[in-house]
DNA sequence: TCCGATTAGATCGGATACGATTTATTTTCT
DNA sequence: AGAAAATAAATCGTATCCGATCTAATCGGA
């Protein structure tokens, strides 16, 4: 009953990636969101935005990035599209002009408050578990970055 | 102690989606690999694919994607780049010329035998949990893509 | 047999990620 | 005060993802 020892044994095959069960998780975290928020027109990273923008109002394209550990480069043409479609407003801080200050519009409250997710929470299957994986997989994350140079600029 | 019921403490702050905990760990992972595979000329998804081909030889563009989670609208431009790159090689299947077939060049073999991310095992901070995350996240995938409408066009 | 349906890849357009650079503003240092 | 350094966001080029469409090859039924 004891597999002999081929090549899919030496721990190279997929299924021994962590990297990519997390990689193909996180398709699948977005295929499965994909009906839900084309009801609302948004996309899954958009939607991820809106949560952290629902933290607090008036925050800036760099606190909402070192939540979404992501950059302006990135955030900037997605804010712009939000706000386009009228779920959040920007506009330059009067006491920096640098900086530019985001909020969102009651559209984009309303939207949040539906809880859109919440179906995924037993489609995930993990039952009493949710809580627990999160933690651990957020660890994962935190864990990475500090332990590598993906980190680095962080420390200077 | 016990914190009072705000807005954060409703359940929809980004601490507590799970789908934010796995497309955060999925950027970190891209960012802790990001120095290892630059010094071979990869890209993340470039990497985890030549992973796929090290199962067998021959596999066609479609079984391929069975395994990735992707389809030939994404793997395709990947799997000519990595051709150019010089680690895999594809053709068309003489019995039916509609299928690609695809093979790691030795270059690309050699590749893969250095084990690349065994680096970042330790960095994951996991220790003993390390197979339980991966099999419990790859348990969630594989429920998000069943339980959802993400699978359904394969039950058709 | 032959024509419609199916299948496998490829192509195209829109939306992220991200390194590198650019612009505008503010801070710092003398 | 004034120039250099630092900072915040935006811009640009490359590489995924993905829905929709296209093309070529194969299959299937009358």
């Amino acid at each position: 009953m004891a597999r002999s020892l081929k090549a899919a044994d030496k721990g190279r095959n997929l299924s021994n990636f962590l990297c990519f069960a997390v990689y193909s998780a996180n398709l699948a975290f977005g295929r499965a969101y994909k009906p839900l928020l084309d009801k609302v027109g948004l996309t899954y990273t958009q939607y991820i935005a809106l949560v952290a923008l629902s933290d607090e109002d008036e925050q800036t394209v760099s606190a909402l990035g070192e939540k979404l550990f992501l950059e302006s480069n990135t955030l900037t043409p997605i804010l712009k599209k939000l706000e386009q479609t009228g779920y959040l407003k920007r506009h330059r801080d009067p006491a920096d002009e640098r900086q530019v200050r985001i909020s969102l519009t009651p559209a984009g409250r309303k939207l949040i408050e539906q809880d859109l997710g919440e179906s995924l929470r037993e489609a995930s299957g993990l039952g009493d578990e949710f809580p627990v994986v999160q933690k651990t997989v957020s660890r994962l994350r935190d864990n990475l970055l500090r332990n590598t140079q993906a980190g680095d600029e962080k420390k200077r």
